[in-house]
DNA sequence: ATTACAATTAAACAGATGCTTAATCGTTTA
DNA sequence: TAAACGATTAAGCATCTGTTTAATTGTAAT
C-alpha cells in the first residue's frame, strides 16, 4: 500500500505497520453488510425470536404487530444473507435462525449487547 | 403481555416463555441503534483504525481516500455515540476510540467478525 | 490584522430503506 | 374446480443516508 500521509506526527511507522494488518476493503464490506442486517430493531427483534422458536408468517406478525407484508419483507433480508431458513408444512411456512457460525455469532453478539449496553431490566 | 396467536401449533407455552424472557422494545432499539453505526464500511474502517492509532483528519481523509467532510461527517457520527473521542492539538483534531465498554466491545466484535466471516487473507 | 490552513457545517443531490395497500402465487379443502 | 387461506411480490410513498461542493469557523503564523 502507497499511502502519503499530508501530516508527519511520530506514529508513521505505526501507520506502517497498522495496514499490513488492516483487513480488506471487502472484509470491511463484508462486515459492515453483515451489520446492516441487523441495524433495524424489528428486523434484529424477529432474529432473536427465530433464535428460539420456528414460527410461521402469521404468528410472527401477530406478535410482531405488523402486517405479513412487512414481516415477509423481513425475513427476505434476512434469509437473503442465509440468517434463517424456512420449510413450507401446509399453507404455513415456518421460519427459524440458522445453523450457521454466522448466525450463531451474531446471536451471541446481539445477547452481549443487551447485556452491556442496556439498564437492567428485570 | 397480550398477544394472541392467528395460529395453533404447539409452542404456546414456549412462546409465552419467550415473551418473559424477550428483551423490551427500548433494548432492541438501542441495541440495534449500535449496530446501524457500524454498518456503513466507510465508517466502520475508521473506526477500526482509531482503535488502533490517534489521527488527525486530514490524515485520515488521505488513508481512507475521500473528502474531509465526508470524514468529518462520519467522526460526527462516530462521536454522537460515544464510540470515538477527539482533542485538539494546534490546527488540527485528534480522534481516538473512546476508552468505555461500548467501544470496547465493538472493536472485538468487529475483529471476531473479520476472523469468523471473511476468507483468510494471510 | 491578514493570510494560510485544518476542521466543521450547510445545502443539495442520488440512492437506499421500511412500510402500506393491492395484486399474485401456492397449497389445501369443500 | 372453486373457494379459502397463508405467504409473497409489486408499486408507491415518505424518510433516511452518504457524498459532493461551497461556505464558515477556529487556530496559528507572517
Amino acid at each position: 500500500m502507497k499511502i502519503e500521509l499530508p501530516h508527519d506526527h511520530d506514529e508513521l511507522g505505526k501507520v506502517k505497520l497498522l495496514e499490513e494488518h488492516m483487513p480488506s476493503d471487502k472484509d470491511f464490506q463484508i462486515v459492515s453488510d453483515m451489520f446492516r442486517i441487523l441495524s433495524d430493531p424489528t428486523r434484529i427483534r424477529i432474529f432473536w425470536l427465530l433464535c428460539h422458536i420456528e414460527e410461521c408468517v402469521m404468528n410472527l406478525s401477530a406478535i410482531m404487530g405488523m402486517s405479513s407484508p412487512a414481516v415477509s419483507h423481513h425475513l427476505r433480508i434476512l434469509k437473503s444473507c442465509s440468517l434463517i431458513e424456512s420449510r413450507r408444512r401446509g399453507k404455513e411456512v415456518y421460519y427459524r435462525a440458522a445453523g450457521t457460525v454466522d448466525a450463531d455469532l451474531l446471536h451471541h453478539m446481539i445477547e452481549k449487547m443487551v447485556e452491556v449496553s442496556c439498564p437492567t431490566e428485570d
